[in-house]
DNA sequence: TACAGCTTTGGAAGCCCTTCCAAAAATGTG
DNA sequence: CACATTTTTGGAAGGGCTTCCAAAGCTGTA
């Protein structure tokens, strides 16, 4: 290790006292220009690097944020998590990251991050916190942000599923389509109630009446049903109703509908000429699969994440805002808009 | 914010000293076992924790690892990073994340992760680190650890990308072809030109003739050109070799390999009836697409990253160690050996 | 009972900063 | 030039912990 250098030792070699080093080193106004100089002179010279936990315990403040984060899943948390850390290093503070593997973990990470001092605020992402957590949490004061979820105790940025999956649906319905499905996930999962819901009114305003026959979900219950496996499943049960299987279907998620379309092509139903899909998130994959989808603002909500949070810690009794986002239809080739529009 | 309970308010409540209590709290052996009680009840009664940073600034050292990382990429950094993760946390140290979008961030974040104290280890990952950072990072004696990069002076963790190259080139030559081709990434990059060399190696080995007009590189240089675009192209470039054009390839990364499939279907070729391809990587698109494709040990590259990183920590003399993983062949539909199995 | 040799305990010093207060220096004013 | 102000500076105190050394408390032995 480079021998430490500390303020003493610039204060030594400079000729003046550590305040006035320490004030050089942080932009304090009161230092004259001279002084300034000659204490950077030596700095550099000395090649003299701030301890950062010393600096921390004495401002009492930790300059790092940290992010719990469900790790099993795909592009949704890394673009939003590419959004956060392009914010987050901008400002400047550190990014702790926690990788949530299994439910369990989140409340040991959570004591981590509640250690005190150790960070001035707590980003969870897509996960039901439990409530003993959330209680401690509450107690804490410390800033939290909620990602993709949403509890009336803290800031929230989310997705208007419910919107997201009328747009879809209506989609669907100005297509033609009149007998639409739907692949949903498991219904402890909020968003896959919201998707459920806003499903349904699309079908009720434009005059189809819903029916449970048409919404099926698979089995697997891994990432609660938002998988490729239930896709197929469900799918597949669609397909066994025959000649009654909705031909358009509104899919909860992107990964779902790769399950979906797999069953679909094995059956020997092609997309979108014999049955139309849309799907929800915007993954990578979807691209690649030409996969009509409801994108999410995935890197604009990690930025706006951070911004919040930091807002929050600039203020603490700043009202608590929850802000949600409106998804996008994109329009590729599996919900059939496009052969369409060629003829 | 909860009332800062200290060691002395400990030391205060239950009558002992403030050594006594730090001995109780870091299971030093001299204390007796109702002192020990006795402590850790009223530690608990006061809701105590630790000041992070002051544990830290008296113990000199950080419990902290930070991960430089290119965040840009996909599916192989995330479960590389999981691998990390995992060990990190079980290690109870913590992750910090720097995520690089621009190769002109790396020396930044290097300065940050020097910061005296702040870190006990840097991971790079994937990444030409410039010399002049390389430089720096050897004299502060910091353990570094390489992943997926190397360099003489540090740990690393690669994959054998000839050895890769070799068996996905040699697959293809077992299932009967002798005119394969291979698209390949910019040749700055070293993955790039150690996976043309096993891709060149198994022809000759095999007793086929290496020629330059059978390796063709896309022009988008995004990611030194293991993007699809890049992949696309190269391909359109083969297509416009008419007949002359080699009906099996062997594609640097998967996700040039969907940009290559794409060029193939729009110009009428099936894969693998008509072409043959095997990629590199194993992202999870490859699943999806049926890409037959060498699989790299993601996470278990991550755990001993990480296990090497605190090995070095240990013991800073350690001789430095270049570990590489052999990737797998995974045959799926896109090579043709299915097909072929299948008659 | 006296004393050597352990074990346990207390707390000062040290880790390296920031910040506050008082003192010193510079400046302005009549 | 004397004095009041303002600007600049020094450094003690404080942030909360670990660790080391010395002191106190025990134990066992003769």
């Amino acid at each position: 290790m480079a021998k430490k250098v500390t303020i003493y030792d610039i204060a030594r070699e400079a000729g003046f006292g550590i305040g006035t080093i320490s004030r050089v080193l942080n932009d304090h106004p009161s230092v004259t220009p001279e002084t300034r100089k000659k204490v950077i002179e030596v700095a550099k010279r000395l090649n003299y690097q701030p301890h950062t936990y010393a600096q921390r315990l004495a401002r009492r403040q930790s300059e790092t944020i940290s992010a719990v984060i469900p790790f099993f899943t795909n592009y949704f948390f890394i673009e939003v998590l590419r959004g956060v850390q392009d914010k987050i290093s901008e400002l400047g503070y550190d990014l702790v990251l926690y990788g949530v593997e299994h439910p369990d973990q989140v409340e040991g990470y959570a004591s981590r991050a509640l250690q005190r001092g150790k960070v001035d605020g707590i980003l969870f992402f897509s996960m039901k916190v439990p409530d003993k957590v959330l209680v401690r949490l509450k107690e804490t004061n410390l800033p939290i942000g909620l990602v993709d979820s949403v509890s009336p105790d803290f800031d929230s940025i989310s997705v208007a599923n419910a919107e997201g999956a009328y747009a879809a649906t209506a989609h669907l319905i100005e297509l033609g389509h009149r007998r639409i499905g739907m692949i949903n996930a498991q219904s402890v999962s909020a968003p896959a109630l919201e998707r459920l819901q806003g499903y349904r009114r699309a079908l009720e305003r434009h005059g189809l009446s819903f029916t449970d026959e048409f919404v099926r979900i698979g089995r697997n219950t891994k990432q609660d049903g938002f998988n490729r496996d239930a896709g197929y499943e469900a799918m597949t049960d669609f397909i066994k109703m025959g000649s009654e299987m909705p031909k358009a279907f509104f899919v909860s998620s992107d990964i779902q509908a790769m399950g979906a379309i797999a069953a679909l092509n094995e059956n020997g139903f092609r997309v979108p000429e014999d049955v139309a899909l849309v799907g929800f998130d915007d993954i990578e994959l979807a691209r690649h699969m030409r996969l009509t989808t409801m994108r999410q603002p995935m890197f604009q909500m990690g930025v706006l994440a951070i911004e919040r949070l930091v807002a929050r810690m600039a203020n603490p009794d700043m009202e608590i805002l929850h802000t949600t986002f409106s998804p996008t239809l994109i329009v590729r080739e599996s919900c059939g808009a496009l052969i369409r529009n060629q003829n």
